[in-house]
DNA sequence: TGCGTTTTTGACAATCATTATCGTTGCCAC
DNA sequence: GTGGCAACGATAATGATTGTCAAAAACGCA
């Protein structure tokens, strides 16, 4: 019961989902990932992929977009806290920071009474590429 | 082939669906309502449902929310384009504007190029009831 | 009002991402 | 080296959503 113990063990799995979104531009689905784990020869399990990317994802170190009719994505991200600006059409995104919006987010919720206030936010567009 | 025919007819279902949303209050699923209509002796195709909510949430007269790791939630919504403050523990779920995010997300999104462009935004809290 | 056309309906099956299960494996501490 | 315990992974289960297609209902028009 000591709350020492980190209790998370260095596995190969890990090291190698989390070097392949390292070296990922863009977002991807976990059965992409595990798709291209698969292709590198690492042999890894679906369920393993799902399992680490849910813990890397609550451990904050990769971003999790839930795009409208589809998979979860999951991508690396820069470090804080920021937003997405995405493209409807071909997929690029934009990593965008709003330090206005999450006051506003953090004074409305305040404001409302609600405490432990955290906030989803995705901006849809088309991107000049794909505008033309 | 006439592309001018409305081609939205009033059936009995598409009333119900309409009628029992303007009853809720809150969010509530597809199979919900479904459960919900039965409950009425209204007898309606869980596949009509669907359809209708979509339908209903292509022309904007209802909204939908993506809650993480959930099932799409339905509900008829106050005029014009706002976001929603969701309790995490009881679902309380408040209205909220914020014109100022509405324009920083157009602002951005055309610093970027992109065109088209919405939104979507969730706000999660405690609410006061349930932080005690 | 009656008729034909076209949309809508609805029961059921299919899809498909995600989660649960549970015996086995391998990491880590001692 | 060894034991305990978390992680792994193949498979099955789950469950919401979508596709299918014949039958029924609604609308426009004469």
């Amino acid at each position: 019961m000591s709350e020492s113990s980190a209790a998370v063990r260095n596995t190969r799995q890990r090291s190698a989902v989390s070097a392949l979104l390292g070296e990922m531009e863009g977002f991807h689905s976990a059965q992409d990932l595990h798709a291209m784990l698969r292709e590198r020869g690492e042999r890894v399990g679906l369920t393993t992929v799902y399992r680490t990317l849910q813990g890397l994802a609550d451990a904050g170190e990769i971003d999790v977009m839930r795009p409208p009719g589809g998979e979860h994505l999951y991508r690396r991200c820069s470090e804080g806290h920021h937003h997405h600006l995405v493209c409807r059409a071909c997929g690029r995104t934009v990593e965008v920071a709003g330090p206005a919006v999450e006051s506003w987010a953090d004074r409305v919720a305040a404001k409302h009474g609600y405490a432990d206030v955290s906030h989803t936010m995705e901006i849809f567009g088309t991107c000049p590429a794909c505008a033309r």
